[in-house]
DNA sequence: CACGATTTGTACGTATGTATC
DNA sequence: AGATACATACGTACAAATCGT
């Protein structure tokens, strides 16, 4: 649970290791919300570094929302309706893992490309054209063709005009920018940009004609076919 | 863009001032990915506060993926796509903030109502049902009626059995939790409460029935119908 | 290659606010 | 109500690592 980092232990991860420790205890539940965290100093004893390690730590999960602070008194933690950031775990390595995080983007994707396709004006949908031709232009599959990939995506989840689905898609994007990377670097096989490319293309030409349901359709082929990849690469 | 608490400045806000800036000025590009952040002397001198101040608001910021530091070097903006955290402003004050994060919501709800269904255990269902009958207890409107009711779409995301379902939407359900109550602590109607634990109560026969297309279908008329009376609240 | 200047990491001390006797 | 103990907020000093000369 702790040793998260593959550095040598003693090196800069002891307010990580700490946060992590107070992080897990307090979403697991083990620090009922409105209870006294421990203090500094017994913390800071119990884990045998000094007192501002410890308040390096306290003041991430202080900066998540998770606890209050009040000087004088102590450390609280907080309801948990005053937690203000979701986080992911530092690495995707494990493929169950990354389904699971497709899992969660696809109906997001979905109503993204919807709500694109009613509410698009032509300045939006001109950056979804350009995100689309920097992917074709780009060397099959070079960084720049996978950061088009994402542009595209994000392109259109700008498009609805809500702000929190260009926010959290761009979130997503860059959590699995090195799953899908990986990905095609595997599988050189030029005729997997050919079909993206085309499936892109559905997906820009059902935003351009303002069909809400294509486009939902064909972001849903896209993903599946991109799911499909995926697997296949193992 | 600072002072974000309305505590006296001075009382333990000076962290969050330098973790703000540092955070807006690299997530709006003013500090490209890869270039060093000013030394945190630099930084303690700009502010007019100690180094500590500004490592606490470092720290912060490293936690959330945005910069890694190097002892003796110096520290430096991370890639986008090493972002670990997704994160909300503080208060959903406007009316328009809380319509768009219900639009981010509904989707994300529609699949975990569906994918609950297909995948849901009997013990998921059990505690779903425990849910629904601590709101059906529940004196309308009090705080624990909230409470339980957020606990019954959460419960539905953990039948899901996909970790980032569960820990996002109890993410968002905690977001709107003091918008949800204000709603309805207006409106003391009794007839509302009777109406929102029916809407439940077919969503559960949907997914103890394990039919996904139900599931979904009720959980969409669930949320129109919160929709409405959010905004007939106004 | 070595040494020193710079920078981050850690420890410890001081100031200020809070609660309790 | 005052004093005292204790908790957090903040500052200073030292250690370790890196980089340029």
């Amino acid at each position: 649970m702790a040793q998260s980092k593959s550095a040598t232990p003693g090196r800069g991860m002891l307010a990580d290791e700490i946060a992590d420790y107070l992080s897990a205890n307090i979403r697991s539940g083990a620090f009922a919300h409105g209870t006294k965290l421990p203090t500094e100093h017994s913390l800071s004893e119990q884990f045998g570094v000094s007192r501002t390690v410890v308040r390096e730590a306290i003041s991430r999960i202080k900066s998540d929302g998770l606890v209050t602070s009040r000087q004088g008194s102590g450390v609280y933690v907080a309801h948990s309706s005053t937690r203000r950031s979701f986080k992911l775990g530092e690495s995707l390595v494990d493929a169950a893992d990354v389904l699971a995080l497709f899992e969660l983007r696809q109906p997001l994707e979905l109503a993204s490309a919807r709500l694109a396709a009613a509410r698009r004006t032509e300045e939006h949908l001109e950056r979804i054209r350009q995100a689309h031709a920097a992917m074709e232009d780009s060397s099959d599959w070079s960084e720049e063709g996978v950061i088009a990939d994402l542009a595209f995506h994000h392109e259109i989840a700008m498009a609805t005009g809500n702000g929190y689905y260009a926010d959290f898609m761009a979130f997503l994007g860059g959590a699995l920018q090195n799953t899908i990377r990986a990905a095609r670097s595997g599988s050189g096989r030029p005729e997997i940009k050919k079909i993206t490319i085309s499936e892109h293309a559905r997906i820009l030409a059902a935003i351009e004609q303002r069909d809400p349901e294509s486009a939902a359709m064909a972001m849903s082929m896209h993903l599946q076919g991109a799911r499909e990849r995926m697997s296949d690469k193992t």
